[in-house]
DNA sequence: CAGTGGTCTAGACCACACT
DNA sequence: GTGTGGTCTAGACCACTGC
């Protein structure tokens, strides 16, 4: 093919000459911006497989070294997962090998499978009116309707993670605390098969604090004990925000595990 | 060239046929092996440039693609920095963009500039014999010679940051409070130069803790304030553990900041 | 200008999964 | 066997750096 033909038509408009940069972007870029499109859009769903790259070359018009790059770098950043001689996978929070990829606490015995799964007890469901700060932090307006979750996850029966989430009130519209506790699994696999939400990324800010009585009843420990903060925001694709989510971590019996590299 | 003539040089001997694993590696993953040798053996030293693609894949017997692709994930692991049109270069702690690559503390005010470099002061540096625990952790026997540093931190004059560390001592052998007080820049960039000891990544462990008294004077906190206790382990080439890290951190102004994907 | 990394292509062949 | 992703090659051209 010809390739200067064909990003012409893929590059934004030459004529907007008033932006700073040239605007030049790769074609593997161009197509990874499509392919996304594609997910954004739900034409390929969680768990699902995506065109192979020869149909994806030819309906893009490139060859399938270009859509290669393109797939290589979604499969980085785990939106897609290649599986040789299968295809290529929309990466799902349901699978039972990657399971809870954003929970980085687990138990100080390196064991992960030795305590099983997590009891999980929803505390609370309700339907109220963002505050000023989670409406920043989900990139709504003041007032907008939120849905707010309290849970307590135990391991070994022992209360160790109480956590308060924000949700965006349309997104989630029909999230009832029923539909919390009967679902077994991952709670972003829920919002993926039941509401479309697909959790991409997130971002953590990290304190040490000291609970109030509420949270020491809830996590039945007392008011001297220190606990781990964890405030995380969760995005979608596009980068847009879809959860707040407050978490309090005993860290007597478990810990924070993070790989710097 | 031949293919098949040249990995089978590359490939490890095809005799030992009772290896679980055929051990196929592609030839890429090969060369990958290669130039880290070149990094260990010190052929290449951090901020020097390595020889080009071209120049590589005339030494190795391989096409400049195959070259490419080995330095893409050295790349990725942050051993190696490409810069266009210049030539790919040894990664540096001594770098001013990512230094501190592994302090995930910063100011509440995402402002990281503002706040200038921290204030550091060696409360102590002294040799002694491993315990069981700290030869664990540095892949030492109990008993064997290893170098202990505690240092504070400081930012806008608040003590922040309490660290302790353990250094083995035959690599760091000439490590003094002196030498570390006199020099400016991230204490890993010091290990570069006068030790020839690159860190490549760490694994952190992280609790919620109170201090005990030592702690609550040398960061003047009282003993309730909770802290953050954040355990590392940092790592040189071939997965070799070079230092034992044990830090306690201040979140009243700070947070740990951590991106999930 | 020459040299470097960055992109794109086309084609061959290998490894793996399913049928 | 057929179809998928994975590897390797060779060659062309682009973008950036510094002489």
């Amino acid at each position: 093919m010809n390739h200067t033909a064909s990003s012409a038509e893929l590059h934004s408009s030459p004529s907007d000459a008033l932006a700073p940069t040239p605007a030049f972007s790769p074609l593997y870029q161009q197509i990874k911006g499509l392919i996304l499109q594609g997910l954004q859009s739900g034409e390929w769903k969680p768990g699902e497989v995506i065109p192979s790259e020869i149909e994806l070359a030819a309906r893009f018009r490139v060859s399938q070294g270009t859509v290669r790059k393109a797939i290589d770098e979604l499969a980085g950043d785990h939106l897609l997962v290649r599986r040789q001689g299968k295809g290529t996978f929309v990466a799902t929070h349901a699978e039972h090998h990657v399971q809870y990829r954003f929970l980085k606490l687990q138990p100080d015995n390196g064991d992960l499978n030795s305590e099983g799964p997590a009891q999980r007890e929803i505390i609370d469901c309700k339907r109220l009116r963002a505050t000023a700060e989670v409406a920043r932090a989900l990139a709504l307006r003041a007032g907008d309707a939120v849905l707010q979750v309290r849970r307590v996850l135990s391991f070994s029966g022992i209360p160790t993670i109480l956590e308060d989430l924000w949700l965006p009130g349309s997104p989630f519209k029909g999230l009832t605390a029923d539909l919390l506790a009967d679902y077994h699994g991952p709670m972003y696999a829920l919002f993926e098969t039941d509401f479309g939400v697909r959790m991409v990324r997130a971002d953590e800010k990290i304190r040490a604090v000291l609970p109030d009585e509420t949270q020491c009843r809830l996590l039945q420990v007392t008011s001297g004990t220190p606990l781990m903060s964890v405030e995380r925001v969760a995005f979608t694709y596009n980068d847009t925000p879809m959860e707040l989510r407050r978490g309090l971590y005993r860290t007597d019996t478990h810990h924070y595990r993070n790989k710097l590299s």
